[in-house]
DNA sequence: ACTAAATCGGACACAGACGTCCAACATAGA
DNA sequence: TCTATGTTGGACGTCTGTGTCCGATTTAGT
């Protein structure tokens, strides 16, 4: 549960705090990690490394594990995405409504992390879904809240529904990303093509 | 464009053609490979060959390398499944009956792939595409003739909604393969969402 | 200014995988 | 039956990347 015993800074327990210049380097280290796999979702430590300022060794210091560190990276992401999605209050009105609210406001803070699609296509389905729990926590609901008002077609499983607006989401973020479409038209068309696959009817 | 050097049993250019034995045991390679891909998208030579009962050296004789092997197990499963989809007439008829008709066509073909997906996902963007390029190649006027007509929505480019297209096949394989959906709702689950997504006005 | 915490830099061992090579054996096909 | 074509088994070199270690040096914080 607890990202890594690396985040002992909210447990300043009995020891001394950790030193600024360390946080510092954590968070660099994040960031360059965030970059560098937007690019090639295959970086190796040393280019992390390299784009963070630092020297290889030190990420070993902050992150036990190269895994660790990809952990930490996704989680830190999906809980930003899922915390401004949370934000948008999926649980107000209109199901229909709601979802594009929730959805776009998703979206515009999924901008951020382009590399969430690289990192994402090469992980095991379940470790995926395990990944995104935070994010089915309350877009789940909704989802459901749908069906039955008639919103959302029912003939088909919540869990069909989740996966199926994901993978529009990642697909959509993979389309920007490629620059294959206009990036103003993505918006739109990505409330469109959710809404339509989760057969919501034109209000 | 040659699938490699390996198929020169269709060019038996002066010399004798390739012994019966060397036909089976490339195709046992193809279907080793294609097996193993399936659950774990990262297998080595050593364990296809294997699956192959075969050496890995043998391996290396018809595909000189890993990357080309890859190419040939791809690029015969899209072929196969694109032929299934081409054999569905999708120029005839209503277009979103005929997206349909292609569409659950084609899922059936690639139920033979399972593995398709786990390769697919981690390919660059643009490789992937390049490699569908047979589906795409009647997918899109379809699609096209379905904006024209008022069936699908036109408000969208047509890549958009190919990727999606693409997007949903490939989730859906996922969810059947990670036995999340029982199987026999999947495929209506499919069309239902592949036409929604499309923006299908129900007849 | 002093000390403990961090970073540096570079070396190291280790593991997994690829691709090559070759002598011995097996087999298809004429 | 004879021979070219394939396959075997195993060894080998190479490369890439991970994770560890440690002495030397820098820096934060009191």
């Amino acid at each position: 549960m607890t990202p890594t015993d690396t985040t002992r800074n909210s447990a300043p327990r009995g020891a001394r705090p950790r030193r600024a210049d360390a946080e510092r380097s954590q968070a660099r280290i994040l960031e360059a990690a965030l970059d560098a796999l937007a690019s090639d979702p295959d970086v190796n430590m040393a280019e992390i490394a390299r784009r963070a300022g630092l020297v290889r060794a030190t990420i070993y210091v902050h992150f036990p594990t190269r895994e660790s560190l990809m952990e930490a990276v996704t989680e830190r992401a999906i809980a930003e995405v899922a915390q401004a999605m949370a934000a948008a209050e999926p649980e107000r009105g209109d199901p229909a409504e709601a979802l594009q609210r929730v959805l776009t406001t998703g979206w515009r803070e999924l901008g951020r992390f382009h590399a969430l699609v690289g990192i994402n296509a090469r992980q095991p389905q379940a470790e995926l879904r395990r990944r995104h729990r935070p994010v089915f926590a309350f877009l789940q609901p909704l989802i459901e809240r749908g069906q039955h008002t008639g919103a959302f077609r029912s003939d088909v499983p919540v869990a069909w529904h989740m996966a199926m607006l994901l993978a529009i989401v990642h697909t959509a973020s993979g389309e920007l990303h490629a620059n294959r479409v206009p990036t103003d038209a993505i918006e739109p068309a990505l409330v469109a093509t959710v809404l339509g696959a989760l057969g919501a009817r034109p209000e």
